[in-house]
DNA sequence: TTGTTCGTACGAAAAATTTCCTACCTTTAC
DNA sequence: GTAAAGGTAGGAAATTTTTCGTACGAACAA
């Protein structure tokens, strides 16, 4: 009746942490000073003892990792961006779309213009995915 | 300061109230009663009395739209399925993929999730995009 | 009639998430 | 040396989201 899937591990970033997240996966492993500048520049204004507060909760947490030999801490994305990306994409294709790719595709296709040069990039990887 | 949110027009469901639209999107006008049990059927289990709560703030948010008639209340969703859904869908996009469907596609397609058929009827999909 | 069942309304608690204040330490500039 | 700037830690508050208890009216069967 209420059945969860099996393997779904409990650490689900929130919002928040999957700003963090993102950050650290595009630029690597970053101070919270860097973090934060980044968040405040790229997408909304927050104090930096808020973003400190919330990368200490998350390596608690073991979302990430921590270099303490410094003062001044670096942490590190302790989860896999593709395997992330893949679990939340996958729920949300589930939740959203009764799990069809295609209906996804439908959507994104449907509502936004996507360019030219990313429907070139679709068929080409669909193409690929023929061949091998 | 601020007593009402009905005309804040915070046109952002959270994850329970997705929930709730999914099942009147998917079956049309419902009763609270047969929201909740779909929702105990299909996704876990909750009280009655949380769903009726959660369907009222709703309703006071204008996501819902309830015919009050006759004694068991008919409500309705009043956000438009595929405009909520293109847009959830473009936030995720940008937030996870930097806008590109390609990526998005990308990893999609890696996970082994995506059947056949899914990946003919997509290719199906990109080939009327190019006819028109 | 009477009691059981099913409905709504409302308040508030509980839980989850996010924000920030304060204390205090280290480094740096002068 | 001293002050300012910049760092961490931790608690607590603020917000948002979710859940549920309680009251009470209407419908209905016996």
């Amino acid at each position: 009746m209420n059945k969860k899937i099996a393997g779904t591990s409990k650490t689900e970033p929130t919002k928040s942490e999957l700003e963090i997240l993102q950050v650290l996966w595009q630029y690597g492993p970053s101070t919270v000073r860097f973090v934060n500048d980044t968040l405040n520049e790229q997408k909304r204004a927050v104090q930096y003892t808020s973003t400190l507060k919330l990368m200490q909760i998350m390596a608690e947490k073991k979302m990430l990792k921590r270099d303490e030999t410094n003062m001044k801490h670096v942490y590190i994305a302790a989860m896999e961006e593709q395997k992330t990306k893949g679990f939340l994409l996958d729920r949300f294709v589930d939740s959203m779309f009764n799990g069809s790719a295609s209906s996804l595709m439908m959507q994104l296709l449907g509502n936004k213009k996507t360019s030219a040069k990313e429907l070139q990039q679709i068929k080409d990887l669909l193409n690929k995915l023929d061949k091998s």
